[in-house]
DNA sequence: AGTATAAATGCAGTTCCTGTAAATATGCGG
DNA sequence: CCGCATATTTACAGGAACTGCATTTATACT
């Protein structure tokens, strides 16, 4: 299946053309400045093809591939004896950003593009926002599985919910890391640096 | 300075009915079928003073009072004694909350209405990010009053985001119960609920 | 009462985005 | 290779959010 027709050639081409168009632009005059026709221009399609790949104007920078663990990496994260569900939800997100992000260099001028432009990052947070939803599930079905419900632990969502927190925070640290360093360390440096950041963090605490 | 002047109570007026028309339009209709020509015909101004007031849609429903904790309150978390920069960050937030909050019945409905609207939902917390962000500051700041520098600690910013993460969080789950249970918590009761929380999940961990 | 200032409005125009139907390109069975 | 099914692209029309600017209307101040 899915066999290298011409048609599918084509689509691919356009889609690159029109986000290269798009990135380059924007790197120029800032996003608040390209308009959609300009891409469009750019790119030598009509508007109306731009929105049917991307949907929208921040579709073409942000709504990239999505870049979501593959079935195995979740039910191993689910059903994971692992101690640590911090170390454990971690480790499967950095897996797969480094195993699936083909185009290294439109990887990185996104990735400065977005820091670069307030609009955009805006946006990208919400977009990061809405992945999270999904892992929070995640960590629910975890949960269940290990036999804690929401009868013993009212606010097990809650819970959830700041797991996700902390171990997207944990994230993006580590992400800054690896574009720094020119996309260097191996998974297991990033696990190990960011958990170690947790774990000052949470045992330095005097609590109320 | 500001007495009660006859214009500024007609803002505050006009404000509010502007607010209203919008919240009972997006109960009934859902926010994506209300158009802001809609919002403006039931409150009887014109388009164009709509956007004066809120500069956007989505402003009349998530771009309220800032509710932005005062000098004073920032100082003492600033240069705060207290042993635990979540607590003492987490007190500071809901005491804000619970002493600028006119209108309970408006800000309830708000919230129903945020959290049934994927889209609104979705711009909330874009909006709540970027209200983070001068949080983090506000953490570092505390950090470098107590000595801690980014000579010691490069990646302290990280550090100061990550407790900004966790506490934002709790924040979520205390306004949760608050709005559930009408009001009726102390802030007392919210910080203890929260922080028994974040006490439970980082303390049940073990790490790699 | 008269004037400075603030607020509200009308209107034209830009941009993002959607629906629809027609034109064009590709795939595929004969 | 031909003709048809299907996919892709396009043009066109229009809705809705938003901005700039000039003008009118309402409030404040002396």
């Amino acid at each position: 299946m899915s066999m290298e027709t011409l048609r599918s050639r084509k689509r691919a081409a356009t889609s690159q053309a029109i986000r290269r168009a798009a990135v380059e632009l924007a790197l120029q005059q800032g996003y608040e400045n390209v308009t959609v026709d300009m891409i469009c221009a750019a790119s030598m399609v009509s508007q109306r093809t731009f929105f049917n790949y991307f949907g929208s104007k921040e579709g073409v920078y942000v709504g990239a591939e999505k870049a979501m663990p593959t079935p195995e990496l979740i039910q191993g994260f689910v059903e994971g004896k692992g101690s640590s569900v911090f170390g454990d939800l971690f480790s499967m997100l950095a897996q797969t950003i480094v195993s699936t992000e083909p185009d290294l260099a439109l990887f990185q001028a996104r990735h400065q593009l977005i820091h670069q432009s307030p609009e955009l990052l805006k946006r990208e947070k919400a977009r990061i926002g809405e992945v999270e939803e999904t892992f929070v599930r995640y960590v629910m079905d975890r949960f269940h599985f290990q036999g804690r419900t929401e009868e013993q632990t009212p606010d097990l969502e809650d819970e959830a919910r700041m797991v996700v927190s902390l171990v997207s925070g944990a994230m993006r640290f580590a992400m800054q890391k690896w574009v720094a360093g020119n996309f260097t360390d191996t998974r297991e440096e990033l696990v190990r640096s960011a958990s170690s950041l947790i774990q000052r963090i949470t045992s330095s605490e005097h609590w109320p």
